[in-house]
DNA sequence: CAACTGACGATAG
DNA sequence: CCTATCGCCAGTT
C-alpha cells in the first residue's frame, strides 16, 4: 500500500491498451487528483520498471512527447509508432483519434 | 528527518 | 506563439 493516488494512477497506466495514448493531466485526474500531473511523473519514474507500466505511452495534454531529442524521444515515438500511433508533421499525436478513454467505474 | 526534484497543467501577460 | 508562475505532493537524497 504506497498510496491511493498511486495506486489508481499505475492502475490506469498499466491498463493503457496498444496504439493508445494518455495525458499525464488525465491519469492525474482519474486517479482522483486533477492537478496531480507531477505526480504521475514521479510514479512513472519511480514505478515503471516495478510494475511494468507503459511509460511511452503517456504523454503531456498537447500530445507531444515531453522528452527532449536524444533524452529518449525518438525511442519513445518509435515505440508508438510501432504500435500503431500516428504523429503529424509537429511531432504530434492527433489525441482525437488516440487518446485513451479508460472506463473507471 | 528536511530539502529537493520532477516526461505537467492551467492561467496570466 | 512564447515565457513566467503557481499549484500539487510522492519518491529520492
Amino acid at each position: 500500500m504506497v498510496s491511493v493516488f498511486s495506486q489508481k494512477a499505475i492502475n490506469i497506466m498499466k491498463s493503457i491498451p496498444a496504439g493508445k495514448v494518455c495525458t499525464y493531466g488525465q491519469i492525474a485526474a482519474l486517479a482522483g487528483n486533477h492537478r496531480g500531473a507531477r505526480q504521475v511523473v514521479r510514479l512513472l519514474n519511480s514505478f515503471w520498471e516495478k510494475e511494468n507500466l507503459p511509460w511511452h505511452r503517456i504523454v503531456n495534454s498537447k500530445g507531444t512527447i515531453s522528452l527532449r531529442a536524444g533524452d529518449g524521444y525518438e525511442y519513445q515515438k518509435s515505440l508508438l509508432e510501432a504500435e500503431g500511433v500516428e504523429f503529424d508533421a509537429q511531432d504530434k499525436i492527433d489525441l482525437g483519434r488516440f487518446l485513451w478513454k479508460p472506463v473507471i467505474p
